[in-house]
DNA sequence: CATCTGATTTGATCTGTATCAAGGTGTTTC
DNA sequence: GAAACACCTTGATACAGATCAAATCAGATG
């Protein structure tokens, strides 16, 4: 078993006969909340490079990611911007009690959210203890992944952020999909080298430099335009400065 | 009324007769539960610099800051450090359901903090989902703060990494304190120049040359050890590089 | 009061990443 | 299949902040 697989509890998995399969509100699911969630449902599809919503825009719904990837990004005045959530399939986006987004919310390949109207889901959280708790798990993991990413940001160098940027997309995708084999990871490199670069506060030309400086070393392949592959994953990780423990949350 | 005030809403009122007296779990307290809590209640006291718990070590309570300023901290293997967490009083510390601690905490100043023994604070949140309620309330403030932290790590300058550093504190202690006047700004500073740089990412060295910097074009005023003054808060502001209508969180 | 200690400031130099600029690659469009 | 376009790579140079080193300051201690 492949090191990224590791540790990693499967977060997609269906649940039982809920309509909703993704983990915002599929876990421990009854049929009677499942029906009020049912009625308040509804999808919304993006093309990549869509703006889902902008910063300081009202925002009536909460929704999780079903297909594609989302971002969050802050932008400062003189158009700097540090992206500062990366949301895949099954994340959970929108903050219960607001009313504008803090963010901009940005489909970064082709997406499908699930969203909920925002008044009947805070009403439902209220009915629904366990749908709270869930949130509050959720809201605790996405907390120590923005704190893995402060140190990223804060301390590593050029090298380490993009050796940790494409361990860290490894892993999530193969906790996503179920066929992790034993053999080489290879996976799709969803993002544009700017989005890399808005996510690792570095600049578009750095991140391909450093991208460039590890496939020679040997350490990714890259295939085509965004497939890459990782011959050894353990090789790859020594690069991140990370713990090689890695006790990676979420 | 000063810029740093407004927006704030009071965060450590005290609540009608609950013994309980700080944020984590004085909100919408009623008698019974905090019964319970009273009964898992204890207090612990650290001098400045003090470890409270390691990365990695256990971690039985969930605490909540009473005095002082209690910092959390991710550690490189080659030494490295960024805090990742900054606890004022009435902040919360700990995860419900973690064995272990994921950082390191210390004591930036002398602490007290109000420790609740995690079992029964754990199967106290199941049978009162306001206390669920309030502390996911809590988690999504601190997700808000670490993405605004993100942004200060991934592009600000040095310049405007300190100049928000200071303004974050004097509003987080002009909240604290309800004292607020229209005079300027005073305030101590509760942080080493070490404590400082690990905050923003940088050295030591490069925090006490932009602290220099900021005093000689009198945009502080240093007063004897820690002691900061603030003339003209909104001036200083435009240094942090924040958008100047600052909806600032918390 | 002298000394010691830890924290801070300041200086000189080096380096990693940003910036500016040009060229390359693959894909879509007509 | 040529042109247009978006995305990516590579090169040359500049500069912000790191690093190394030394001096200064403010309390604490005897």
């Amino acid at each position: 078993m492949p090191r990224a697989t590791q540790k990693i509890q499967t977060i997609s998995q269906e649940c039982g006969d809920c309509p909703i399969r993704h983990r915002a509100v599929c876990a421990r699911c009854e049929s009677d909340e499942l029906n009020l969630l049912e009625q308040i449902k509804y999808y919304r599809s993006f093309e990549a490079g869509q703006t889902v919503v902008w910063a300081g825009d009202k925002m009536d719904f909460v929704a999780s990611v079903v297909t594609g990837i989302a971002t969050l990004s802050q932008t400062m005045e003189d158009g700097r911007r540090q992206m500062v959530g990366l949301l895949l399939p099954s994340d959970f986006a929108g903050r219960p009690g607001r009313e504008t987004s803090a963010y901009d919310v940005t489909a970064a390949t082709d997406l499908v959210m699930c969203c909920f109207r925002k008044k009947p889901f805070e009403e439902l959280m209220l009915r629904t203890p366990h749908i709270g708790q869930r949130l509050l798990e959720m809201t605790l993991d996405e907390l120590d992944a923005a704190r893995e990413w402060m140190l990223l940001l804060g301390r590593k160098t050029a090298r380490e952020k993009i050796a940790s940027l494409i361990c860290i997309i490894a892993r999530r995708d193969a906790s996503l999909q179920l066929n992790a084999t034993d053999a080489e990871l290879r996976f799709d490199l969803p993002l544009t080298r700017e989005a890399m670069s808005e996510y690792l506060g570095l600049t578009l030309e750095t991140v391909s430099r450093q991208v460039s400086a590890l496939r020679k070393e040997g350490l990714i392949i890259t295939e085509g335009k965004r497939q890459i592959v990782i011959p050894d994953f353990d090789r790859l990780l020594e690069e991140t400065g990370d713990d090689s423990d890695g006790g990676f949350l979420v």
